[in-house]
DNA sequence: TAATTCGCTAGACCGA
DNA sequence: TCGGTCTAGCGAA
């Protein structure tokens, strides 16, 4: 099965040794004319695997086309190319079983450019833009994080026997540099590095050209020793995967750049290379040979992004409080060459630094077991895993499985495609309107992974979407708006979600046997949140237009389904006599009026044995008390989306309000957090206004550091693209016009300050903020944030015209 | 050229 | 100066 090359066949049988390994990643080479894949093993130590195989695409095209496949000659990289030969094969084409073509080149970027030319004698190519590495793993059916056992000849693989799950402990290196800023952004062609830090095996060290007084410091005697003792410790620690935090834009160019300046290779690559940046997508990743390197800083964005975590801002210092719960190494704030340059302080940068690669470690700890499991799943290999978008994620298990079913990977649609796709958005959830007000003993319910599971109950799929007339309506899943998916065969959606949910189920089933907050249940549970998050991703990729499943059909009707089982769901709470305050995608709140607990799970039940297959409504908790809140400018009705509700266990669950959203400054936070928890703990509306009229006080006597007064908002686009300009921007152009780097995709930090006349006059970075605005803060950011709540408490809507004038304040309290 | 749609809100902008 | 409309960001699910 696999092609061995000639001189190694012509060896001795006894050269065929047994051996095991975990696979880690593949990538491949061209060696005398021949495509050689290359696979990065973890034995005792990193080495790699050989293995011949051939580049190809299909064609569906009938057999008398051969000839014209086999003439067709198109401009490669760097010469002219050609097929290599064609075979006839069987697959099933977009629903179709067929025979095809299978065209053969000798080189992986021969693909595009011939595949190119044959779609140009307007024969449809396939598969003809996968990454030859990946589709070596899909077609050998390898995955990562698999221990192999494999027979091997020389360094090429001979046969694999075995494929096994296996437990892996990968030699990681969290490191982070300091660089001489006198000019405020260091440049690398002038400004030394100062220290690099870094941790590994527990240990950790600050490689410094200072002699400063501390067991981690390593003395170096100048920068050229520094790098090279940092390239050194690299590669005796035969490091495996290195951490960095925002280090492929920041400190592997400088590290390069400096050593370039020192006149020494940045030998980094396990081969001795340095790394190669490469764009993928919208941003650059850097990749280095031999080893997995993972930049922190995108992957934070990203699981905050698809709503993994929340994290206010994407510092180094934020992410590792937010995700590790620990605080960060207070530092006296001063410039860092300003340190350097003081003797008293320099102990004290190098402490900073330690802390830095520390926190890249911590932050790697929490993240990387939910992506090592996320490779395994999605059998992508963790650096491209680490590197994925969502839709890369969801994608590439559905190429394994899709190839696995001798079934053609769908094309990429083109961007005239993508465009008309995004013309008509899909009709989404079912929200209900609540009536406002502070409710008492309130049940809400949950339906389990709502849209997988309506998925794989109704088999839909883009190949399981409309079957011929000749299905009767009974072999049929019906969709509300009236598509038809056939009960079988199985579609290869469905199939997947299935395998991914029973995963997860049995992960979950583990965990209940687990001690809580143990290192094991921890990861455990990263482990499936992930699943969870990928479960989740399915029907948004279904309706991503640049999908390769994309089916509008399959899209509508998911959501169609979900619509139907929750307001079924709604109403049949209603008829068995709970009054149903509120619902939202998969949830319905029920109040429990005189109903007790029991009646409420009876009703529970009585839903679950009308849902088809895996549909589950479950519990998701009582709760003794809630708020809901009118809507601005809409008298009186309620606000969607907008709650906060008291647990038995005394826990608070809020959502939607200011206090959860990060462009809210932290006073106004506080304060309304305050309220609700008046309210809802304590049941005291006095203590409620004491909380509002406390914190205005603060605010009125200028007491209020600019920490609590920051606004947080992100530069979604270039600063100079915006038609309007919203405080943010504003503060955003002065702090350039300061010579602060800003741009498309950084965090702004402002305070309303005195000085101005309109909000965004006002408006400074936090750095270049002097003072605030305390009537700001008090009209535009506690009164509004509380006004709505105290409403619920019985103040009637005339006392609260006070707004904004402080004469009506003084009679509110 | 980051999976989806639904929903709330602020502040700028614009014309009466 | 006002009220309506639009841009923009963020959160819920």
């Amino acid at each position: 099965m696999l092609t061995a090359p000639k001189s190694s066949v012509a060896k001795k049988e006894t050269g065929v040794v047994k051996r095991k390994a975990i696979l880690l990643d593949v990538d491949y080479r061209i060696k005398d004319e021949k495509t050689v894949v290359r696979l990065l093993m973890k034995g005792k130590r990193l080495f790699r695997l050989y293995d011949y195989y051939e580049p190809y695409f299909y064609v569906d095209a009938p057999k008398s086309a051969e000839k014209e496949i086999m003439a067709v000659k198109a401009i490669g990289r760097d010469r002219q190319v050609s097929p290599t030969r064609c075979e006839r094969v069987k697959m099933n084409v977009l629903g179709v079983e067929k025979e095809i073509w299978k065209v053969f080149c000798e080189r992986p970027y021969d693909v595009p450019h011939v595949s190119a030319a044959i779609a140009a004698m307007k024969h449809p190519c396939y598969e003809n833009n996968i990454p030859f590495g990946r589709r070596y793993l899909i077609d050998r059916d390898l995955t990562p994080f698999m221990k192999i056992i494999y027979e091997r000849e020389g360094k090429f693989i001979k046969r694999i026997i075995a494929k096994k799950d296996a437990a892996v402990q990968l030699r990681t290196m969290a490191y982070d540099i300091e660089t001489y800023n006198p000019k405020g952004m260091p440049r690398p062609d002038k400004d030394e590095i100062i220290m690099i830090s870094y941790e590994f095996g527990g240990k950790r060290f600050v490689l410094t050209s200072k002699k400063i007084d501390r067991d981690f410091v390593v003395y170096c005697k100048d920068e050229r020793e520094m790098i090279k003792k940092f390239l050194e410790a690299i590669k005796e620690n035969d490091v495996e995967v290195l951490l960095g935090y925002n280090d492929t834009v920041f400190d592997l160019p400088y590290l390069k750049a400096r050593a370039d300046v020192n006149g020494i290779d940045f030998s980094i690559g396990r081969d001795g290379s340095s790394f190669r940046v490469r764009r993928q997508g919208i941003r650059d990743v850097a990749e280095i040979t031999g080893r997995i390197h993972i930049d922190l800083y995108p992957l934070v964005r990203f699981m905050g992004f698809i709503g993994a975590f929340k994290i206010s801002k994407y510092t180094l210092e934020n992410a590792y409080e937010e995700l590790t719960g620990k605080k960060k190494l207070m530092v006296v704030k001063l410039e860092i060459w300003k340190m350097w340059d003081d003797p008293k302080l320099a102990p004290l940068l190098a402490d900073y630094s330690r802390f830095d690669s520390v926190a890249t470690m911590e932050i790697g700890n929490v993240l990387l077991p939910s992506q090592i499991e996320m490779s395994r799943v999605t059998r992508l290999p963790l650096f491209d895993t680490a590197n994925a978008t969502a839709g890369q994620l969801v994608e590439s298990l559905l190429m394994h499985k899709s190839a696995q079913y001798k079934t053609i990977i769908p094309n990429k649609p083109d961007d005239a495609m993508a465009q008309e796709r995004e013309l008509g958005p899909i009709k989404g959830a079912f929200v209900k309107l609540p009536q406002p007000g502070i409710y008492e003993n309130m049940v809400v319910f949950d339906f389990r992974g709502l849209y997988p599971s309506i998925i794989t109950a109704h088999n839909i799929d883009p190949f399981t979407l409309n079957p011929p007339a000749s299905v009767p309506d009974s072999d049929c899943y019906i969709s509300p708006n009236g598509h038809r998916f056939k009960k079988t065969p199985r579609g290869l959606i469905p199939t997947v979600l299935e395998e991914i949910l029973q995963v997860r189920g049995a992960l979950k089933t583990q965990l209940k046997k687990i001690e809580k907050d143990t290192p094991e249940y921890e990861m455990l549970f990263a482990r499936q949140q992930s699943l969870k998050i990928l479960a989740n991703s399915y029907y948004g990729y279904l309706a991503y237009p640049r999908s390769r499943w994309y089916s509008r059909d399959c899209g509508e009707s998911v959501t169609a389904w979900g619509r139907h089982f929750i307001q079924d769901t709604i109403d049949k709470g209603e008829k068995t006599g709970f009054n149903v305050l509120y619902g939202d995608t998969d949830s319905i709140f029920l109040l429990m009026g005189k109903k007790s607990k029991d009646d409420a799970m009876q009703f529970m039940k009585k839903i679950n044995a009308e849902l088809p297959g895996d549909m589950e409504l479950e519990l998701e908790g009582f709760y003794p008390r809630g708020v809901f809140v009118t809507k601005k400018n809409a008298e009186g009705a309620g606000a969607k989306k907008k709650y906060a509700l008291i647990g038995e266990d005394g826990r608070i669950k809020i959502r939607g309000f200011e206090l959860v959203r990060r462009d809210w400054s932290a006073v106004a936070k506080n304060t309304q957090r305050g309220v609700l928890e008046a309210i809802l703990k304590h049941g005291s509306k006095e203590m409620a206004v004491k909380v509002v009229k406390d914190m205005i006080v603060r605010l009125k006597e200028g007491k209020v550091p600019l920490e609590e007064l920051t606004i947080y908002t992100q530069m979604k686009k270039d600063p100079r693209k915006y038609d309007i300009k919203s405080p943010e921007v504003s503060a955003a152009q002065k702090g350039i016009a300061a010579g602060m780097q800003i741009e498309k995709g950084s965090m702004i930090g402002y305070v309303i300050t005195k000085t101005g006349k309109t909000i965004s006059e006002k408006a400074y970075v936090v750095e270049m903020a002097k003072d605030y605005d305390p009537n700001y803060y008090i009209d535009n950011q506690i009164l509004p944030s509380v006004l709505k709540i105290l409403k619920e408490l019985g103040y009637s809507e005339d006392d609260l015209k006070f707004k904004g004038e402080q004469k009506g304040l003084e009679q509110f309290f």
